[in-house]
DNA sequence: ACGCATAATTATGAATGCAAAATCCGACGC
DNA sequence: GCGTCGGATTTTGCATTCATAATTATGCGT
């Protein structure tokens, strides 16, 4: 037996691959209008999103255990997929893992949301700040696209979370470290936690709205320093906003 | 089949497992002097660590395909610890996963080590003003005591580079952040994919002792926003010694 | 009746088995 | 000679099975 290093196949060629990924890619894109993820993802993988969604909206409520059988049951899988999802979302910090006793929700305290919210607030200003300095006048244009559109749905609540979402998700994108772009989608995982799906408190989004604004502005003026202390500012505000922990400063 | 809320058992008190644990702890840590991992981790974590030494050691190259079967053999297990391990360390980002192709080393490119290394250089020296902050004097003494043995270990590399990773983890604790302490180890990890085992450049030791003792300096006189300064100087130094890509900035 | 020891039950952890998919190897056609 | 097609082999992904440990239920003694 060789050392680790090449698969046993594939040694000569990459053609293979690629080919059997574009075939593939044809096959099921072709069929129907809508591209399916391109290589339907390992059944570990969905079946640990279908347990965040449980836990996100509490069909699995923190703290509780986590019955394999009936799960497995209910999903319709055995428990080798189930239990490989339960230690990806243990690695997320969503469940915690006993020996012996199984898999729990997590539970996060108060104190575990400010912590959170403050390295999400330290990663996000970071990622401003690049962005004030490294992002493409289109990239920019593209944010100010969706700075707009926010301001004009500062009345459709659920509409502006949207947009809010991925103004923030993009901005993340354009700070160019993919890195810190995990970073924050596993701390935003975590918060989900413990979304107490209360809305905000009323006229934060107009707040909120104003301190987008002011941001877009130190964006557009390639202030760094400034984009990334207004971020901040505005995780402050979303934090003290949200008495017992909100996952989107909004 | 009641809803998903507490195990089967000890559904009436809570007397049971506290009493499990501390009867195994009595057992297992009483039998042999050293105290063993209390509970014998589940054995997919031991895997893990072996593999993730495998990894730093290069025994597992970088790009490297992971051949379950003939690592099952090696290791004396089945593929299911190992699977679940594999994912594990596939959330870290240490390894790859393709499906139907199995799993890969990752391989970090120059520019991935630079964002982790910025991104450590900012949630440390956030730590670093945290300590500033609110560290009690004791733990201050703390931090204090392990600079001064840094301080005698100059001419020492592996005493030096051991106490100053010490140091740098206890200023972690210290700041009182779990979640900021975990996102840190991980990216550590990652660091160590690239491990030059290239020690630094000469005279890197000392400008670096020079910068932890400023640190420490701005530390204890409680200056949160120097510290925090300073730490990132410490990094920012740290990579530009390490020309390819180095863990610690020492 | 109550507490404790013991047996039955249940769930976890790990190994094994099996089908599908991908690769590899050889032969055929151009 | 080169590329391509088809079967054999290997490997993955998932299901199933087995062993062990924990919990619950049962019975005994006091």
């Amino acid at each position: 037996m060789p050392a680790p290093t090449d698969p046993p196949r594939a040694t000569s060629t990459r053609r293979s691959r690629a080919q059997a990924a574009s075939s593939a890619a044809g096959a099921v894109a072709g069929a129907s209008g809508q591209a399916l993820p391109l290589a339907r993802r390992a059944l570990y993988q969905d079946v640990a999103e279908r347990l965040r969604q449980m836990i996100y909206d509490r069909r699995l409520p923190p703290g509780s255990w986590i019955d394999e059988l009936s799960l497995c049951e209910g999903l319709g899988i055995s428990r080798t997929p189930l239990r490989e999802a339960l230690k990806v979302l243990a690695v997320e910090g969503l469940v915690t893992m006993q020996l012996r006793r199984g898999a729990f929700v997590a539970e996060v305290s108060h104190e575990d949301v400010r912590q959170v919210y403050q390295l999400l607030a330290l990663l996000e200003s970071d990622a401003a700040a690049s962005v004030a300095r490294q992002a493409t006048d289109a990239e920019m244009a593209e944010l100010r696209a969706l700075h707009d559109r926010l301001e004009r749905q500062v009345r459709q609540r659920e509409a502006f979370f949207a947009t809010n979402e991925a103004f923030h998700l993009r901005l993340l994108q354009l700070g160019r470290n993919r890195w810190r772009e995990q970073l924050v989608q596993d701390l935003r995982k975590v918060m989900k936690l413990n979304r107490h799906h209360s809305l905000l408190k009323r006229g934060r989004l107009t707040e909120s709205l104003a301190e987008h604004r002011a941001l877009m502005s130190a964006l557009e003026s390639r202030d760094a320093s400034r984009a990334a202390e207004l971020m901040r500012a505005h995780f402050d505000n979303g934090l003290q906003a949200a008495t017992a922990g909100t996952t989107e400063p909004a």
